[in-house]
DNA sequence: GATACGTGGAA
DNA sequence: TTTCCAAGTAT
């Protein structure tokens, strides 16, 4: 099949409706893009735009975050979610001071390596920041591929090798183009074929849209897990975390004890978060966020 | 491959 | 009010 014409036509809508995003603009360098990367794994771009502000003024090189307290990192990613995120930045922040001069490497698998960087960001990295060819599968590319060329409304839980060949074929074999399709078919996910009320009609490749063509039909099989949040360890672990965020010195026990009532639960979410090192104990029952 | 991991806004 | 879901990664 050939997605030339896809290519060309997402091309052009994107010319004219992709939003101004920092992250997108000259001058952010790889390095901002890096973080935004992080930040948008699993988060909104609206609630990400000013902690990306204030890290990437705090921060402006990988060095900057590498010299400065993780738990400065963690206290810093606020509410954003998933508070690992943050303490892995600062990890990779240390690995490009230690083992990359200090600048973010332009190489697939030498941003793989890092820690917090996977398949999909090691791309989106290398593709906005450095301009390279490479397959970026994110969840918006996924979806509208899935709608395109196999006709169905979504795909699959996790990404399939056969949705990564389908992607090669869509992927134009000039290095700038085809990093202009990578950000251009995210932003046409995100805008036009959203999982929820997708906006065919201002779709610039409806007609060329397998789902669309068939009717939209509704999507088959089992619903997704719902991922429940209220009352779990998690919401138990971004409570106390948030405690901590908010104590400029160790927090006792006793401080954590009200935050979150259920004792087993607490002590449970607790060990946890020491173990991910996102906490540590300093003291008898005293606890902070980490050097 | 399934599961854990935060948070908040929109439907 | 409940459910869905948002530029994923690590185990």
């Amino acid at each position: 099949m050939d997605y030339a014409p896809v290519v060309s036509r997402t091309l052009r809508w994107y010319a004219h409706a992709a939003r101004d995003l920092p992250w997108r603009r000259p001058d952010a360098g790889p390095w901002a893009i890096m973080v935004s990367e992080f930040m948008l794994q699993q988060t909104p771009v609206a609630r990400v735009l000013q902690p990306w502000q204030d890290w990437v003024q705090r921060w402006p090189t990988p060095a900057a975050l590498a010299d400065a307290p993780s738990g400065e990192a963690v206290r810093a990613w606020g509410r954003l979610g998933y508070p690992r995120r943050a303490l892995r930045l600062h990890q990779a922040a240390t690995a490009i001071r230690d083992d990359h001069d200090g600048q973010v490497p332009d190489d697939y698998q030498a941003l793989l390596a890092l820690p917090g960087v996977g398949s999909y960001t090691a791309a989106a990295i290398a593709s906005f920041a450095f301009g390279r060819r490479h397959v970026v599968l994110d969840t918006n590319v996924r979806r509208v591929q899935a709608r395109i060329a196999t006709g169905i409304e979504f795909p699959a839980t996790a990404p399939t090798a056969a949705e990564r060949l389908l992607a090669e074929q869509f992927l134009p074999t000039e290095p700038a183009r085809a990093a202009r399709w990578a950000v251009a078919s995210m932003e046409l996910g995100a805008l036009i074929c959203t999982a929820r009320g997708p906006q065919c009609d201002q779709c610039p490749v409806r007609t060329d849209c397998a789902w669309h063509r068939a009717g939209r039909p509704a999507h088959e099989g089992p619903a997704r897990v719902g991922q429940r949040y209220q009352g779990t360890d998690r919401q138990c672990r971004g409570a106390l975390l948030a405690v901590l965020r908010s104590s400029d010195d160790a927090v006792p026990a006793e401080e954590l004890d009200t935050a979150w009532p259920d004792r087993a639960q607490r002590e449970r979410a607790l060990a946890s978060l020491i173990t991910d090192r996102l906490v540590v104990a300093v003291g008898p029952d005293r606890y902070a966020l980490p050097d």
